[in-house]
RNA sequence: CGGGAGGUAGUUCAGCCCGGUAGAAUACCUGGUUUGGGACCAGGGGGUCGCAGGUUCGAAUCCUGUCCUCCCGACCA
């Protein structure tokens, strides 16, 4: 199999492309704009999904899951939130097939139509706020601390795999609460939980910020959100919190009883992360051999390559190996034996540096002698001889460092993409030249972000939260400004 | 949804202009030699040419429609 990858030089998509495709993360589909996720990508999002599942449920949170079908009426309840959603609604007008009577397989039965149709949800505000009217009657009854895990569709026109898909995996978090200060403070708790996530887990680091009006969720008061940074210098929205105020609460009618027995309606927020995460992990730290995935969510920590001549040579090492494996495995290190006889070693390096392993030992009759190993570390393709003894401490910690080295590299590159511009010259020049984000004044009316935008393609990613107060003029209309904002190109 | 490109073996692609027995490389299977950075020899299997119509004695090739993908743009997470 052509197992090239296209150069980031030569054509950053088509490396992204080439490494999901060839990394196996995923397929496209037969559905348009709908990926199919490969055992080994699910895999890595399986890892991510646990690893939040933990952190919402450790922050009080339980799960629970809502219908996938939303009546179409819920959905023009707030008025915002519809405008937001409508154009890209996937809608279920029927309920059964027939044969065709002219033979070609099977149609829509047009006498099945649906009295009312169902929205295929894009998110479940609605749904969910529906219930909740039900459940909440007494400031007892709150918070309310729910996620679920599930599939969402937006009938996007043009989709990527991962970043962009007409269906995708996500969660979403859903509380309700008694007060204002209350749901504002669980926003910025559930962002905090995110930016953690990713700067630990992903070794992405993230810019916490708050969006302008114009980029705000549908429905929203305020909408937090991550920030990360890829390798071309385009910025990606990694994940969004959002303060909902009452707006939802006052849809569907759901109010409470506080402690002086009067009737108030709910503070609310959401928040969510999709398997567009899996696309940014990609694109901040994979190179023009492959996918290289940090650690602590890598599908496979470790993979063992035998070099041997003959089947007594593979038998000795492979008695060696097992008890490797062993010690490994007592740390809790995912490892894998990939002594398949058809591919000689050279192969299966290419393959595992494709896919991303983080360590590969490399094992042959030689250091068996010695007893050694040879030790190669995917960030850095550094490769050490090390001695057997103790080599599970020594992958350990070496996992540790590769997650530690890959988060400080991104992270540097991040740092060294954040620049100031201070004219619209120099703003200009700075996005075509450089990338990145770039941290300028701007008059904090949507017409001037909008002209930006016309003008660049740059949007405002985010005002940065506890953003330094400092005087200035407008990057566009010279107008005063109290503070600087970060700019970017984005996906 | 607009503009461009593409869909032929598991994969990458040639063949199409000019209609006439479907090809290569690689992967796969068998046997053997190999194995410290994508091995080699010999033999073998595998494709209703995206799908549906049409033209024709005959269609991968010409015509029409349709689906899917990629790139660019508009829209959006």
């Amino acid at each position: 199999m052509s197992k090239e990858i296209t150069s980031r030089a030569a054509d950053y998509s088509q490396w992204y492309n080439d490494l999901v495709l060839k990394g196996e993360l995923a397929d496209y589909s037969a559905v348009r704009g709908c990926m199919v996720i490969k055992p080994y990508g699910f895999a890595l999002w399986e890892n991510m999904r646990d690893a939040l599942d933990k952190m919402f449920k450790d922050t009080g949170h339980v799960n629970a899951y809502f219908p996938l079908f939303i009546p179409k009426n819920f959905l023009s309840k707030e008025a915002a939130h519809v405008e937001g959603f409508a154009k890209e609604c996937a809608v279920v007008t029927h309920y059964r097939l027939k044969n065709d009577p002219n033979g070609g397989g099977v149609v829509v039965d047009p006498e099945a139509k649906l009295e009312e149709e169902l929205i295929v949800r894009p998110t479940s505000e609605t749904i969910i706020w529906n219930t909740y009217k039900d459940w909440i009657q007494s400031y007892r009854d709150l918070p309310l601390l729910i996620n679920q895990w599930a599939n969402v569709v937006r009938w996007e026109m043009r989709t990527r795999l991962f970043l962009r898909t007409a269906e995708f995996l996500w969660q979403e978090g859903h509380t309700a609460h008694a007060t204002k200060e209350e749901a504002i403070e669980e926003t910025e708790k559930m962002l905090d939980v995110y930016a953690t996530f990713a700067e630990e887990f992903m070794a992405v680091p993230v810019i916490k910020g708050v969006k302008t009006e114009s980029e705000r969720f549908a429905g929203a008061e305020n909408t937090y959100c991550i920030e990360a940074l890829m390798q071309d210098g385009k910025a990606l929205q990694a994940g969004t919190s959002h303060f909902l105020g009452q707006n939802f609460a006052k849809a569907f009618d759901v109010k409470f009883s506080n402690k002086e027995n009067q009737l108030e309606y709910v503070w609310a927020t959401s928040w969510g992360v999709s398997t567009r995460l899996v696309g940014a992990l990609v694109m901040a730290h994979s190179d023009d051999q492959g996918l290289i995935l940090p650690p602590k969510i890598a599908p496979l920590q470790v993979v063992i390559v035998p070099i041997y001549k003959g089947d007594e040579q593979k038998a000795q090492i492979g008695v060696k190996v097992d008890e490797i494996i062993k010690e490994l495995k007592a740390l809790g290190i995912r490892v894998k034996y990939d002594d398949n006889d058809n591919a000689r070693p050279g192969w299966k390096f290419a393959e595992y540096e494709m896919k991303g392993v983080p360590v590969r030992l490399a094992i042959g009759a030689r250091d068996l002698e010695k007893n050694v190993v040879e030790v190669a570390r995917r960030d850095t393709k550094e490769k050490n001889t090390v001695s057997l003894d103790g080599i599970a401490g020594y992958v350990q910690q070496l996992l540790a460092d590769i997650q530690q080295n890959m988060f400080n590299k991104a992270k540097l590159y991040r740092d060294e993409h954040i620049t100031k511009a201070d004219s619209w010259d120099e703003f200009e020049k700075l996005l075509d030249e450089k990338g990145g984000f770039i941290s300028a004044h701007w008059d904090g009316t949507a017409e001037t972000e909008e002209a930006i935008k016309e003008k660049t393609k740059a949007t405002i990613r985010c005002i940065p939260l506890n953003n330094s107060q400092e005087e200035g003029k407008c990057i566009l209309t010279g107008k005063s400004s109290s503070q600087r904002v970060l700019f970017a190109r984005a996906y």
